[in-house]
DNA sequence: TTCATAGTTCGATGATAGTCGAACCATTTG
DNA sequence: CAAATGGTTCGACTATCATCGAACTATGAA
């Protein structure tokens, strides 16, 4: 009948393959051009400058103009973890778009969901820092604790750059892939670009795939013993 | 970009109005016939065996035969969780299928989400247990606390027999309405069918609403406060 | 200014998919 | 058994919408 909020609308944006592989590439975090996406689906440009002008009024997409450029970014942190939930049935429900192959693999393992590390080494990560008692959960809150604000700031990380902003610094994400929860929020997307910074993961420029050095990896299992 | 999941194929699903009524229809947690089904969408029975044959297909829908009838379900509380999900971009977005009227009020204090509790007495009940002690969350799990086991079963709930199946006894859903968890799983079912036969609130039968008797307001604040 | 690139708008086309009538199975009831 | 109800399958119709060519605007470069 006709009580509560319009699902058929916003599932009917991601619903449209086109969309949803531009979705899917957003997920990376980066954000990108209307001919960057256009390419990235395989279509041409007045057809994704219609998808785009829907998945914008549909809440779905921010953009911002730089010059002659348009770059688009998800719109927000619950876009991505409602993608990441339908994600979920898809898998559960058996329906990948391709056999798994080293690609899956690989992105089970290390990947970047929005702006943040996702996948088993983003759970493995979450874990620790609670494990460590540097993260504190609370129901569905996450917070730092003493002693993990002092070892954000001892990580390099400019804490009270993130704590001035608005948006929350921690946050739970759930994963497709472990099904477990990963630290979102300005804070996940620090750590996650402090690892890039100290060269201890980089990530595909075409995918969501993110790779460890062997520095890195072992920086990582140090991180999580403590 | 072939990676991942197939994301399009269960959000065009959910896409289409017709099946996202149906789906809605059915976080009321009841099983519901085709006939019912077709009635609540407005469309002939041939249509709507098509939509339910293809929702099941994609392992949203579960369906159990009873001699002549056929009653559908939803396939599990993460198709529930994603369907929430939606809603709650669906709200952010401003996109209501009805102006907020006093039913739209009425959901948001109390209704049902797939088979327990949601709304501000859900995420109230959840918090209230929390805060006595009776529920411990960790990370994203939840777990009764000795004290809850106890309470549990005082309270007329035959937890031996939850815990006997495989499902999960605690586990958090998110609202659409309140932005917080509210306690799903087995014991989030026993609960709410607990105030039911209690006389302490009611389903409404055709929609989401559940309405709480003032004897049943009573004994819910009781539990809050201890 | 002239050229080039990025993006939008419009209109025509074509394919996908929702819809229902009609005929068909299956189960229950009289 | 026959009648009735619940549900499925098939086929034809129709509407929606994604797609792209063409023309247009805007920003940047030479």
């Amino acid at each position: 009948m006709k009580d509560g909020p319009d699902i058929a609308y916003v599932a009917s944006l991601i619903g449209e393959p086109v969309r949803a592989n531009m979705l899917t590439a957003l997920m990376a975090g980066r954000a990108l051009t209307a001919s960057e996406l256009a390419h990235e689906a395989g279509i041409t440009l007045q057809t994704a400058s219609s998808h785009l002008g829907k998945l914008e009024q549909g809440g779905l997409l921010r953009q911002r103009k730089q010059g002659r450029h348009k770059y688009f970014s998800l719109a927000s942190g619950e876009v991505a973890a409602t993608l990441e939930a339908l994600m979920g049935l898809a898998v559960s429900a058996g329906h990948l778009r391709t056999r798994p192959g080293p690609k899956d693999a690989a992105l089970r393992e290390a990947r970047v969901c929005y702006n943040h590390l996702a996948g088993e080494m983003g759970t493995r990560l979450f874990g620790g820092l609670v494990g460590r008692g540097l993260l504190v959960t609370q129901d569905e809150d996450v917070r730092l604790s003493a002693a993990g604000d002092e070892f954000v700031r001892a990580f390099g990380i400019d804490l009270d750059a993130l704590t001035a902003k608005r948006a929350p610094v921690c946050k739970q994400c759930l994963d497709w892939s472990e099904r477990r929860s990963h630290l979102a929020g300005s804070l996940g997307r620090a750590l996650l670009d402090r690892f890039e910074a100290l060269g201890w993961a980089t990530r595909d420029g075409k995918s969501r795939v993110v790779t460890f050095s062997a520095k890195g990896r072992a920086g990582f299992e140090g991180l999580l013993a403590g």
